[in-house]
DNA sequence: CCGTCACTCCGTACATCGTACGGTGTGCGG
DNA sequence: CCGCACACCGTACGATGTACGGAGTGACGG
């Protein structure tokens, strides 16, 4: 049984990776339990250097980019020398996870009350999806329950702790947030990205495709979509502001929220 | 230059795919314009046939497991006779994804207000991710402007048409919508797939990673964290319908827009 | 009627991936 | 100071997408 053979049964919608090895091993390598070596040569790294490694590879080059041959060359050492600290590139990507996530604030979210403050963990959220926008193209199979995961998690539950939400609620509505999140950077980024992944600004590419498109689109056919695709598409265009779409959705949700909370009282 | 580097430049966030060639030949396959050959043997496939296989081999092992190779053995043919009907593999996924869309029905979404037919619509496209999990490992860089999703996306804007929102809105409404099916769905994935591919149920996995995760953990430092996520642990585990949390976040996405009907008036 | 040529299909080749395996060298504990 | 635990590396394998060139097929132009 090869490599790539055994990960892709475990990976099998694309991109899922999660704590798939041993447990305990696992645990200790996101916590950071200083390995018990004694005798042999002085590590030249650590996991902190390849998680870093990594960090920085995926940020500039997107998770495609980062591969095990690529991340010790940026260490200055051959790819298999990265598995006597990691026990796979799954395990290497739930560090990466949990790295980025223990550099976020730990204080309490500043805000007057519950929607002050939730607004603010979207738009941090946000920054943080903006700043590695490769979190979004991993699928956790299994949480990955690493300090920083936890410490995000802590401090954003505290920010509506005691507003009259039970437990669950509470639970609930984070995951309805930071989902909303991840769908609108994603959205946001798919356009970025691919103008500068296929060189084509959105006009260009628009430019490129009607002609082919109109001779095949029936209008009558799909009356509001080409109503309101134009609007939309001419919207974006213009000089509609990239935020706006970001803060439209988020009231929306902060308003459901509301709802809730009002209905619980 | 090779392919998959090629490729990888293109897809620099992991699952990055859409129109990338020929602008006119995409849409041509997307609409089925008939191919004008004249001379030479017949062709033994179609471009519907090498679509189906494929969504079927997604469906059965997900996105990962498509590959070229594996197509062109389901239709018993050799990979490389699949490139005289599909440039290359991005367009026959943006094929997948439309003809999956184009199943879909096409009349009015039936419901008595705006709210029960987004309702609707919201279970409609649930059920369509759950059915094609490897959709939402498809992250689309340009719009797909296929039959399908276009009929799609014009149904799901008849269904608030002249609800008092403008183009904007009702856009935007619908982003929102399906944005929060797909996190919702990714979510409940997420926890099925692993069950299935880590061959361990969450009860199983829990077991096992508890005590080195006690080990490490102070509970102190994140008390919200350990209060909130053992009781959605728990509620998780225990009888709570997995259709619950669904209903849950739909609800409150509804009542947002329901905040924003009611200004518009 | 036959030769031409567009067209379908295939075999091979390349760069790249994750990682299993076995070997080499290093340096601390006995 | 010897032995062993450990860090590190080279090689190899089965995958991947697809470029390239060759082989066979069948309808049209002469």
């Amino acid at each position: 049984m090869y490599g790539v053979t055994a990960r892709q049964e475990r990976e099998s919608d694309g991109v899922a990776y999660g704590g798939s090895g041993d447990p305990r091993r696992s645990i200790e390598l996101l916590w950071g339990v200083p390995p018990r070596r004694k005798r042999g040569p002085k590590p030249r790294l650590s996991v902190a250097d390849i998680r870093q490694a990594g960090v920085a590879l995926a940020d500039a080059e997107g998770l495609a980019a980062l591969s095990m041959r690529r991340v010790a060359a940026e260490l200055g050492v051959s790819a298999m020398a990265l598995y006597t600290y990691v026990p796979s590139k799954a395990e290497l990507i739930d560090l990466m996870l949990d790295g980025v996530y223990a550099e976020l604030p730990t204080g309490d979210v500043p805000g007057e009350g519950w929607r002050d403050r939730l607004a603010t963990l979207a738009r941090e959220n946000r920054a943080l999806l903006e700043w590695h926008p490769w979190l979004l193209s991993i699928a956790m199979s299994r949480p990955v329950m690493g300090p920083g995961v936890i410490a995000k998690y802590d401090r954003e539950l505290r920010a509506i702790d005691g507003i009259g939400l039970d437990d669950i609620e509470m639970d609930s509505v984070l995951t309805l947030l930071i989902g909303y999140v991840q769908s609108a950077v994603r959205e946001g980024l798919a356009a970025a990205g691919a103008e500068r992944s296929t060189g084509m600004s959105d006009e260009q590419w628009w430019a490129a495709y009607q002609p082919a498109f109109d001779a095949v689109l029936d209008p009558a056919g799909y009356p509001v979509a080409v109503r309101v695709g134009s609007a939309a598409g001419a919207a974006q265009g213009g000089a509609y502001h990239p935020g706006r779409a970001f803060e439209f959705g988020l009231a929306r949700v902060l308003d459901g929220v509301a709802a809730l909370i009002q209905r619980r009282r």
